[in-house]
RNA sequence: GGGGGAAUAGCGAAGUGGCUAAACGCGACGGACUGUAACUCCGUUCCUUCGGGUUCGUAGGUUCGAAUCCUACUUCCCCCA
């Protein structure tokens, strides 16, 4: 499929500056084109994925996007969707998220037909008299006012630091149009206005007729309206080590079926005809979760790798069934590794006092119920005897005791000594 | 500043001297069912060495016996100024 048409059938499109002019941009040349992301954080989380996801397809349609780190602006903060000014980062803490971010960046995108850039690069070489003779001239305020960003902070505040936020985004557009001859800016759609204003800078300085396009995503939200991509844990990140694969690829195997196709046509390389036919299996037999397995595959495979694919799903088997004697230390490290844990020593202790002690249970008494009730499990093996002995060196070279509550509630003990 | 009312378990809310470790609802947890789902159903829901122990804003008091009566204090709500 064209590009234009497929992103419009992933629902990858929320407003467009010139659908007619881009058109015929992308069939006549290669364009490059840019999205940014600010280093608040020394890890993308998918929320950060999903103007990248549009970026890798224009890649794999042979044009070439442009990272912008915003090692400049995120030293100043982007007042977008928030209601709050944001705490500056110490510059060493920036400096390091842009070093982790942009090796994820050349994970995603690899090395050829791509640029990563910092825009520190030219930000920061612009004195605070040359911005405001060039650059600032050329703002209005009244319209930087009128902009939903701003104006929705007018009530509660909004530093002159945050403020001039669009400018410098403005700038940066400018500059990769100059240099990387970029020319189309995307981003999600809390970003229209300031990629309208990067528009606009391009036009005042490089005339009219520079051509100069945005494009923006629409909201990614659950079919219940709440936020995608947020669990009880938190966000989830393509840091590995900070959301294991493991997690990762649990994470979109239990998306819900009103929201599984849409996930496969945002977050996938897979083509409509197979889509379609994911979509009638959900129908048919949603049961199987075949929509879902597939999600929790392709993204998993392409943010870490196939090997990661299926040490998840050797995880998960043996999570879901309760055969957790077969994992190697290494797997249960992974599984477990946002699983609460607690630490304990190689005594050999009576059940109940091992459930308390562990903090699994809150009391005696309702560890008790529990083992009676048979929902406690050592090691994979169901105990039902309160008097029962637990040996913490007994398995996986006696570095884990693995606890499980209920039917999918697990603790993991560390043995310290 | 004056007057009135209320504080009960994670939350909401009954309970006005013994039958109350405290109804009921929600939540939470366990189980059955299921698709690692939703719904539904069942059970549990202060601690315990299972003898018992400690609870109804806090501290005292009355009583054989107090969540229930009295006093003081704290907090919250309402009305009047």
């Amino acid at each position: 499929m064209e590009i234009f048409a497929d992103l419009k059938w992933r629902g990858a499109i929320n407003q467009l500056t010139d659908e007619d002019g881009l058109q015929s941009l992308l069939n006549e040349k290669q364009v490059g084109m840019y999205a940014g992301i600010d280093p608040t954080a020394d890890s993308m989380h998918i929320g950060h994925l999903i103007p990248f996801m549009v970026l890798k397809r224009f890649q794999l349609a042979g044009h070439k996007p442009v990272i912008v780190i915003g090692g400049g602006t995120g030293s100043i903060g982007d007042p977008s969707g928030r209601n709050s000014e944001r705490v500056l980062q110490t510059m060493e803490q920036v400096m390091h998220n842009e070093a982790a971010l942009t090796a994820q960046m050349v994970h995603l995108f690899g090395t050829e037909n791509f640029r990563v850039v910092n825009n520190r690069d030219w930000l920061g070489k612009i004195s605070l008299l040359d911005f405001l003779r060039i650059y600032g001239k050329l703002f209005s305020v009244n319209t930087m006012l009128a902009k939903d960003v701003v104006a929705s902070r007018l009530e509660t505040g909004i530093s002159f630091t945050e403020f001039t936020y669009q400018i410098l985004q403005s700038v940066d557009f400018l500059e990769l149009f100059k240099q990387e001859d970029v020319q189309l800016q995307v981003g999600g759609a809390d970003q229209w206005g300031n990629i309208t204003a990067g528009i606009d800078l391009i036009h005042r300085m490089e005339g009219n007729d520079a051509k100069a396009y945005g494009l923006t995503i629409p909201l990614m939200l659950k079919s219940d309206g709440t936020k995608f991509g947020k669990t009880a844990g938190g966000a989830v990140w393509l840091d590995a080590e900070k959301t294991s694969p493991y997690e990762f690829y649990q994470f979109w195997f239990n998306q819900e079926d009103a929201d599984v196709i849409k996930y496969l046509k945002y977050f996938t390389f897979l083509s409509k005809e197979e889509i379609d036919a994911l979509e009638v299996a959900t129908q048919e037999n949603p049961r199987a979760r075949e929509a879902q397995r597939k999600l929790a595959q392709e993204v998993t495979r392409f943010v870490h790798s196939q090997a990661a694919v299926e040490e998840a799903e050797r995880i998960s088997a043996a999570l879901f069934s309760g055969d957790v004697q077969d994992l190697t230390a290494t797997e249960i490290a992974q599984g477990f590794a946002n699983m609460p844990s607690f630490a304990l020593t190689s005594e050999v202790k009576n059940v109940v006092d091992f459930i308390v002690d562990a903090g699994v249970d809150a009391s005696k008494r309702q560890a008790r119920e529990d083992v009676t009730n048979g929902a406690i499990r050592i090691n994979g093996t169901q105990v039902t005897d309160v008097e029962a002995i637990v040996d913490p060196s007994a398995m996986y070279d006696g570095k884990f005791v693995i606890v499980r509550r209920g039917k999918k509630k697990y603790f993991l003990g560390r043995v310290q000594d």
